[in-house]
RNA sequence: GUCCCGUUCGUCUAGAGGCCUAGGACGUCGCCCUCUCACGGCGAUAACAGGGGUUCGAAUCCCCUACGGGACGCCA
């Protein structure tokens, strides 16, 4: 069975990125008829921090995206030892006692040299009394792995074959001077324990694939390795990477801005990829969902583009599903003739208050006379949708006022707004006495 | 700096040698509907990065250049 996860370290709040990362893996474990994995990487201690992680799980859920299983990778440091003993005990995880600054020294030359920094496996050589005497000078040291020779080669799902020479990589570090483990480890590690069948991550980690398939491969050679795919990183509308402006586009942000979660996973869903984005939830999604449809350029993520979907979301969305956040006393009268005038859902809380609070009365001097007769002509209550038509006819009939000269003033009195939805609908909301004192006040 | 990848309308893309006078979606503009805006309907606008090849024929294949993305961490 298809098992994928979607793993965010907890050092910051979810973007569009990632959440794009997480949306993939879930439509694709729903397609395949899968499970979807969430995987907490937080063995970066210094910059993890349990409220994001808390934070990323409340907006995958906001999202619509649930999870089969959840893990932690700090809880799983004992196993990370035990494969780390593993690797050891067959030479393929060396100590080194490099210092930062020496390591960083060395990069610096082989860069101002034109040549790929890469590390030179210089503590691979290291005499027995060498190390002997690195550990007695109190230096703890930290491990790489020894890469193989050749190339490693895997079909992309998304990238299509791709290859990598083990000879232009540096032999990653795997375990920190302090004991910790690194990514490029416990991914492997968990991905094997896991069974882990679709590694669906960013573009960023093909370097890392031929590194872990090395690795994986070292730590158990009858493993079916996991088949790849890599999405190409978003760009925001500059052309900037997303990550570096992730405030602007954290899914927090977004919500805030009143986009709609099914607007969002749609546009994700389908940016980059060949069928253009629907108003449709992540269910509906699945049904037709393909790797095979993204595209290998890097796409821009485009505000308008998610505004314009998310118009459509809203126009689309019944009183059930929004009352919660509707202002309180709003009905389903009210939503169905606001909602198709809206881009945010947060516009309806303004047209709440023209309907049913105060609003600043324009002065129309000039249609006085109109307001007046508009006023008298103003039928009693019970108001329903025939209402409008009814007292427009008396109206026009009295003062002879047809069209764009009618309605016009009558719309900038009654909502102070010269655009909104029909009146129709929004007359027996505003009610008699609202519509009275308004005409009364416009007209001076 | 080195290596890898990419480049089609403003944006996301279709396109795998003749089906391309380059298609769709969003945007923009116009018309219709209409009290306004929106919705809806109809229509328009707009692109093969540049230069060389290969070929009867190239958006599609090859090379060079430019531009863009990614990687090169005791981050993930």
């Amino acid at each position: 069975m298809v098992h994928v996860r979607f793993a965010p370290s907890p050092t910051g709040y979810l973007h569009a990125g990632n959440a794009r990362q997480a949306v993939v893996n879930f439509l694709f474990a729903r397609a395949q008829g899968g499970k979807f994995l969430l995987r907490i990487d937080d063995t970066d201690a210094e910059r993890s921090r349990p409220e994001y992680q808390v934070a990323i799980e409340q907006d995958l859920r906001w999202l619509g995206i649930g999870w089969d299983s959840m893990v932690r990778q700090s809880d799983r440091l004992a196993r990370y030892a035990e494969a780390a003993e593993q690797l050891k005990a067959t030479g393929l995880l060396y100590p080194c006692f490099e210092s930062e600054e020496e390591l960083a020294a060395k990069r610096a030359l082989k860069v101002k040299r034109k040549l790929p920094p890469i590390y030179d496996r210089a503590m691979l050589r290291l005499t027995p009394e060498q190390r002997a005497a690195a550990e007695a000078g109190g230096k703890r040291p930290y491990w790489r792995f020894k890469l193989s020779d050749g190339a490693i080669a895997w079909g992309d799902l998304v990238l299509g074959r791709r290859e990598v020479r083990l000879n232009t990589l540096s032999d990653p570090v795997l375990i920190r001077a302090d004991g910790t483990p690194l990514y490029t480890f416990t991914s492997v590690v968990d991905d094997l324990d896991l069974g882990i069948t679709h590694v669906i991550r960013g573009e960023d980690h093909v370097t890392n694939t031929a590194v872990q398939i090395d690795l994986l491969r070292a730590l158990a050679p009858r493993a079916a390795l996991p088949a790849f795919a890599h999405l190409p990183l978003i760009s925001d509308a500059a052309g900037d990477k997303l990550s570096k402006r992730a405030g602007s586009v954290s899914l927090r942000t977004l919500r805030r801005d009143g986009i709609e979660a099914r607007a969002l996973a749609g546009y994700l869903a389908r940016l980059g990829a060949r069928r253009d984005p629907e108003p449709l939830g992540l269910g509906e999604l699945a049904g037709d969902f393909d790797l095979g449809d993204f595209s290998r350029g890097a796409p821009r993520f485009d505000p308008k583009q998610l505004l314009a979907l998310n118009r459509k979301v809203l126009h689309g969305l019944s009183y059930a599903e929004v009352a919660d956040r509707l202002p309180d006393g709003a009905g389903e009268e009210f939503w169905l003739a606001v909602r198709g005038n809206l881009d945010l859902l947060s516009e309806a809380r303004n047209w709440w208050e023209v309907v049913q609070g105060g609003i600043e009365t324009p002065e129309l001097a000039e249609a006085r006379d109109l307001l007046a007769a508009a006023c008298a002509a103003l039928p009693p209550e019970p108001w329903d949708e025939a209402t409008w038509k009814a007292w427009t006819m008396a109206v026009s009939s009295a003062t002879g006022a047809r069209g764009k000269s009618l309605y016009m003033p009558l719309r900038l009195a009654l909502t102070g707004e010269s655009h909104g939805p029909e009146l129709a609908a929004l007359l027996p909301l505003i009610g008699r006495e609202r519509a009275f004192a308004r005409l009364e006040r416009a007209g001076g």
